[in-house]
DNA sequence: GAAATCTTGATGTACGTAAATCAGAAATTC
DNA sequence: GAATTTCTGATTTACGTACATCAAGATTTC
């Protein structure tokens, strides 16, 4: 049987009281004693029931989730991890309020962080957009005393409290690695590699093309970035153009998400394919794509971990529990064809009964 | 707030027993009535809280996890994160009991199997060696009514409710699509590729090694078998052997655990060296071997993931919930020396407070 | 040495659920 | 219609912790 309150008590020959003052840091408690009560502590190696501890206090932990809009399907999946951590029977009475605003609109997002402040949550998480008045905001926001996580998409270190996504930088040095492998070496060849992106002023595609280009060897040469919006129809029509105009390219990264587009202009394309495609992000289109031998890798993060951990953090900062960082990191999964994880349940028609795990795997 | 059972009570205009009768489905409630309690749980939505109802029972699920003995590297690191799923504050009520076993020895796994089945346990959890008498003893021990989950290494489907590992076929065919790619394609000439293993008697890596062929294109040559026996320095000779003796050998497959000695006859080795080399699990030397280039790609399950969704499961089934077989599937990840994760702490000095997640990442 | 303060104990209620007991009410059997 | 069985309600205790209140003892202050 785990100790209790009651053998603090007898072990330190106090009352039940003044261990639960000496416990909730109450005043009113000599130093002597407390220490005495904290030995005790030590001694029968006690630790606090906290789901007792939570159940007395009925304590809720509200938190607002700020996410853009858009058809975007990494950012639509993230949503539902999401709406999945919302309906979840309050196991860890965590009350999420979800904020949904205009893509990459950094003055919205601005917005979305006041109005979430005057709410005065216990947390906010939100997918940064990498603008000044973005970071005002969330200055703001650490300002008032809320703990504030950025998702996915980070912001300067400075305006928070934790970032819940994957090292984009080493992303790129990933793909920049499977990329100059997967091409093969043609000795004394200079290889052709596209690069793909959403939009530069995304820090994170930012990050990842610098990580890339770091890992290439210098006999690749890259192209000028090609810059789709994440937009499918735009990225289709960039992407025919490329093939069209250089029928050497021997790999493409994309490095952002309008991959529906990629896809599209890969299937229509009737030349030789580049050697090597990788993307970003296991969606069903770049799932089926893989499938298809159209992408050769997709690397991934999993939005379920990054917004289970984001509430990990935001709870543990609430209670003023320092996160434990190494342990939040957020893997980069690198995905072939042949170890595509089982088709998200979520995606299908299958229904998952509540009150088992998150899938944590 | 969210709906109590005497919410529930009001709204079907019952008693509080009555509630209870039907949500513990305790007999003595006519079917009319418990009809009627069930549409009330629904039309408020009310949902147990967990918490408290283990609270109240003060259930505890008392689980027996049996693990090989030996300085294998990743059973090390299976065995840390047993001990700490034992030391975490019983946050979900599990009293695991640990034991250790020779390794690859079917009998002694048997008698741990017969010897765990008296202490009637809500569970067990089993790295199952492929033997006869394993599947006879897993057979006793469901008859006698306790959940069975094999860890890593699988026994037949018909012998144990889940398997918590994962897919060796897929992980042998994605170690087949990553050598393919990584060793080039010189047109028309056949690559020569050596294959490691432990044993060919343990059922991973003969799903391995098949997995591994049936990916491989057919201009591939594979050299017969080795079999090390996952001992370092009878695996350090194979090698030193195999290097010596076909210098043109373009690949080399380890999918077996005596990947130091693998690592030390590549370090020893004075000339070119082959172009690809994958090994399986993460660990301390297989790190070090790819942040120095020895080593092309590991292939790892997350040990800590597969304790967690083992006492997921087995807590499922001692509730006779049915755990969601997909929720559990455990990812083949692929770490080149670009995405290695942080080091685990646990590796090293840092130690984690109590109290936090799991990494459930 | 009386008054003020600080420290501790004793006790009770609460959180949401589980589980047991006992007493009636209702339905069934003969 | 009496005896039996089946169902339901009312009530209580418990799980481990949080939190509030009141009283009494110990200590300090002037």
């Amino acid at each position: 049987m785990r100790p209790t309150v009651h053998d603090i008590a007898a072990e330190a020959g106090v009352s039940l009281a003044t261990v639960d003052r000496v416990l909730n840091r109450r005043p009113g408690v000599k130093d002597a004693t407390r220490l005495r009560v904290e030995a005790a502590i030590a001694a029968i190696g006690f630790v606090r029931d906290m789901a007792a501890a939570n159940l007395a206090k009925s304590r809720v932990y509200p938190f607002t989730f700020i996410l853009p809009a858009g058809d975007n399907s990494f950012m639509r999946g993230l949503e539902r991890h999401v709406r999945e951590a919302m309906a979840r029977p309050a196991a860890d009475r965590v009350a999420i309020s979800l904020v949904i605003v205009p893509p990459f609109d950094g003055a919205a997002v601005a917005r979305a962080l006041d109005a979430a402040k005057v709410q005065d949550p216990a947390g906010i998480a939100v997918v940064a957009v990498d603008a000044p008045e973005v970071m005002d905001a969330a200055l703001r926001v650490q300002a008032s005393g809320i703990p504030l996580v950025t998702l996915v998409s980070d912001l300067g270190a400075s305006c928070r409290d934790h970032f819940a996504g994957i090292d984009n930088h080493a992303a790129g040095r990933t793909a920049g690695s499977l990329m100059r492998r997967f091409v093969g070496r043609v000795p004394s060849a200079t290889e052709t590699i596209a690069v793909l992106a959403g939009s530069m002023l995304v820090r994170d595609h930012r990050d990842r093309l610098e990580g890339f280009r770091s890992a290439l060897s210098e006999t690749c040469t890259l192209l000028p970035v090609l810059e789709g919006q994440d937009d499918p129809a735009a990225t289709e029509r960039l992407i025919a153009d490329l093939l069209a105009r250089h029928p050497d390219v021997a790999g493409i990264y994309s490095l952002g998400a309008g991959n529906r587009g990629l896809i599209a202009a890969l299937q229509r394309h009737s030349g030789p394919r580049p050697r090597a495609v990788i993307a970003h992000e296991l969606t069903p289109h770049t799932r089926a794509a893989l499938e298809a031998d159209l992408i050769d890798a997709v690397l991934n993060q999993d939005a379920g971990h990054e917004v289970r951990s984001a509430i990990r953090v935001l709870k543990a900062k609430a209670d003023g529990i320092p996160a434990v960082e190494a342990q939040e990191r957020i893997r980069i999964d690198i995905f072939l064809k042949d170890n595509l994880p089982f088709p998200d349940e979520a995606d299908g028609k299958v229904l998952r009964p509540s009150g088992s795990g998150s899938g944590e795997n």
